[in-house]
DNA sequence: CTGGGCATCT
DNA sequence: AGATGCC
């Protein structure tokens, strides 16, 4: 399958793409309207559905981020798991989710970075997103590193007013087919998809510098199913009269998207193993042990039919920050641990614009039988004050309070005398609402997103036939957006790549009310802490209290906490130690709080984050790649990267933080030399910009879009924080 | 030596 | 609040 991609292709292309570009007729004849049914009239009995899948995805943006990377076998690790690697690495036999005792074994010359830190690919992702949304509205995510995007209006409107639908071609693959052998013409819709799609996985890399793979099909089922038919970086468009072969195809009824381990398990005490198992297994029988709708579902997913439809995701509803370990078994580590995930967040939050009026404390207890399950959580209101200073910036002071409110959480699941041992936390911000913004509520933004999300209807499992009513898209989005489309195609001809991050517009909303939540009136009900020790009055404990710590809050927290709050393990993350209660407490900032805890943190994130901040100004498509290598010339899939020697840097064998804290050192030590040099120097070329990831300088359009939740209650969006301004 | 997110359904 | 599923 190597060099041959594109196999089914024609030379009309050109054509093509112009009548692609250009902007769509105003005037949708044949465009479905709100009735599109299959009864009214000549439109599409099908959607046309493509999946894209980015290829091996945090290895890739790490290579962007370190282009010296693209040259070694790379893995990217969590804890002790390889989550992915690139391409290089996977020919000397690697694949994903491979311990990394495993992967060493198999390759010893596996270069690792630390993948714990989701930042950049999460960046990253939204930005595939964004410019997925800028061609067609309907996109919905799938992970970080998938996205289904439901082009039906746009090939109905494209069909509608090209002459010559004989002139047909795909682009890429045809599943099941070689050559000249699929007429085109015959299939029109997935004709056009495909091109479409190859369109779309080119912006994706003249833009953003991501390879993808793409399938094209009339449901998310068979276009997720088809588009990693072939890998790395090619796309494959699956005709309906292929449906049966690619679901036959499948080794296994766990392959089938939406079947995981439980279905699976369930499926085979009935007997079933196979596609095929499926497809004849009765369905009052499998109604009986699903219930009638999963059972539905589950007979239609096993003969490809998929009336799902493509659900715009926008803004994500929660916000989760989590860390896992072997052991966990003191209350001040858990104290610690959750005060720098609830930094992290707070910071996240911050940036994301709205405020979220939930929270939520999730941990793991350990278990000989079953590591990984048994989550339990516990959520409660965030009183607004606290709210507000997320959203507003305070987020040092808002991390001081929620700290608290953490704890109680944890104590209503963990009692602190007895002993426990926890695997892992999560802290979670969900109930997100966009705060008054005084240009969202008509604005244009806005209206756009109420109107591409509003039309939804929880579409109904119809029986067999396959021809889903579309979700009608509403038209006018769509050309709107077609127009939009055009713009920035003109802009990608001037190649101009903008993946820089910074697009100022450093607007923030002002709060009135920073300093406004004062501590409350100390004197009423203290009696309900009834033993504070005889050392101090309550008075004296909560002048002990960081300044921002509301006093109220305080008082209602266990006892331990409370000690634990005033413990040396609390009062050595802030500033100023509680020793002189007269003396001015300064408000502690994040880089304090991140600064004290677990040995792991120490790993320097700051060369990290510096490094990102100065690669993000560059211009991937400009930056001419120093690599001084013998190794053997890998063909990279970016054109153009030149090589050159660098070494005036000494390479240090230490293992402090002279690169950075991401790069395994016994690892780097084994690197051959020239390597080593060369990824020093890459390291030592970003100079220091930042200190904490609180880069908060990609600065957060004013603008907050409303998402108009289908069907349910206000999903109130500021997707824009996401996607930086174009 | 099995991650760190997200979402939906019940 | 938990279970399940996806990457």
């Amino acid at each position: 399958m190597d060099g041959s991609e594109d196999e089914v292709e024609e030379e009309d292309e050109t054509e093509w793409r112009s009548s692609f570009l250009d902007s769509a007729p105003l005037s949708h004849a044949a465009a479905p309207g709100p009735s599109l049914d299959k009864t009214s009239g000549p439109t599409p009995a099908h959607r046309v559905i493509l999946h894209f899948d980015l290829d091996c995805f945090y290895a890739q943006v790490e290579m962007i981020r370190n282009p010296a990377l693209r040259e070694v076998p790379l893995g990217i690790q969590q804890k002790y798991i390889i989550v992915t690697c690139n391409y290089v690495a996977r020919e000397q036999g690697l694949t994903k989710l491979m311990s990394v005792t495993d992967a060493k074994e198999k390759c010893p010359q596996l270069v690792l970075l630390k993948g714990e830190d989701l930042t950049h690919y999460r960046e990253m992702s939204y930005k595939v997103t964004e410019l997925l949304m800028s061609y067609c509205p309907l996109v919905e995510r799938l992970g970080f590193d998938e996205n289904f995007v439901d082009i039906t209006d746009m090939v109905e409107r494209r069909l509608a007013q090209t002459s010559e639908p004989n002139d047909f071609s795909f682009k890429g693959h045809v599943y099941n087919h070689v050559g000249a052998d699929v007429k085109a013409g015959d299939h029109p819709q997935l004709a056009l998809g495909s091109h479409i799609a190859a369109e779309l996985r080119e912006a994706i890399h003249s833009k953003l510098g991501l390879t993808s793979c793409a399938g094209i099909a009339t449901n998310k089922l068979l276009a997720k199913l088809v588009s990693g038919t072939f890998k790395p970086n090619q796309q494959t468009a699956l005709l309906q009269e292929n449906q049966s072969d690619i679901m036959g195809a499948l080794s296994g009824l766990r392959k089938v998207p939406g079947v995981g381990h439980q279905t699976a398990k369930r499926l085979r005490a009935l007997g079933l193993v196979s596609i095929q198992d499926l497809q004849l297994f009765p369905l009052n029988d499998l109604v009986r042990e699903f219930g009638g709708p999963s059972a539905r579902r589950l007979k239609n997913l096993a003969v490809g039919v998929d009336d799902s439809p493509v659900i715009p995701t926008g803004a994500p509803q929660s916000l989760s920050d989590e860390d896992s370990f072997k052991k966990m078994s003191s209350t001040k580590d858990v104290l610690e641990k959750i005060q720098q995930l609830s930094s992290s967040l707070v910071e996240r939050m911050n940036k994301d614009g709205r405020q979220p009026h939930t929270f939520r404390l999730t941990i793991r207890r350990y278990s000989a039988t079953n590591r990984w399950f048994s989550r339990e959580s516990r959520q409660c209101p965030i009183p607004s004050h606290i709210g507000q200073k997320i959203a507003s910036g305070s987020g040092d002071d808002a991390v001081v309070q929620l700290v608290p409110l953490a704890m109680k959480l944890f104590h209503k699941m963990v009692d602190g005398n007895a002993a426990f041992h926890l695997t892992l936390i999560n802290v979670c911000f969900s109930n997100l609402q966009t705060r008054g913004a005084p240009a969202c509520g008509k604005g244009a933004i806005t209206s756009f997103f109420t109107q591409s999300t509003s039309p939804r209807k929880t579409q109904i499992c119809s029986s067999q036939s396959q021809n889903d009513s579309s979700q009608s898209g509403d038209s006018h989005c769509m050309d709107r957006q077609l127009s939009t489309h055009s713009m920035i195609t003109q802009r990608a001809s001037q190649k101009t790549v903008t993946t820089k991050s910074p697009c100022s517009s450093g607007f923030k909303w002002e709060q009135s009310s920073t300093v406004a939540v004062e501590d409350p009136p100390l004197q009423t009900e203290y009696c309900s802490t009834a033993r504070s020790g005889p050392k101090e009055s309550n008075n004296a404990v909560t002048r002990r209290l960081p300044p921002n710590v509301d006093p109220e809050v305080f008082k209602l927290l266990p006892e331990e906490i409370q000690k634990e709050l005033l413990s040396p393990a609390y009062a050595n993350s802030l500033p100023s130690p509680s020793t002189s209660p007269s003396a001015p407490v300064a408000v502690p900032d994040a880089t304090h709080i991140r600064k004290n805890k677990s040995p792991e943190s120490f790993t320097d994130s700051k060369n990290i984050e510096d490094k990102a901040e100065a690669i993000n100004e560059l211009d991937p498509a400009h930056r001419v790649t120093t690599v001084n290598h013998q190794r053997p010339p890998r063909k990279s899939a970016f054109p153009g990267e030149n090589v050159t020697a660098e070494g005036r840097l000494l390479f240090r064998q230490s293992s402090d933080c002279e690169f950075p804290g991401n790069v395994d050192p016994e690892v780097f030590s084994e690197l051959p030399p020239e390597v080593q040099r060369e990824l020093m120097s890459e390291w030592k070329q970003q100079k220091p910009v930042l200190k904490a990831p609180s880069s908060r300088k990609p600065g957060r359009s004013p603008m907050t879009k409303d998402r108009k939740a289908a069907g349910k209650g206000s999903q109130a969006n500021s997707l824009l924080k996401y996607f930086k301004p174009s």
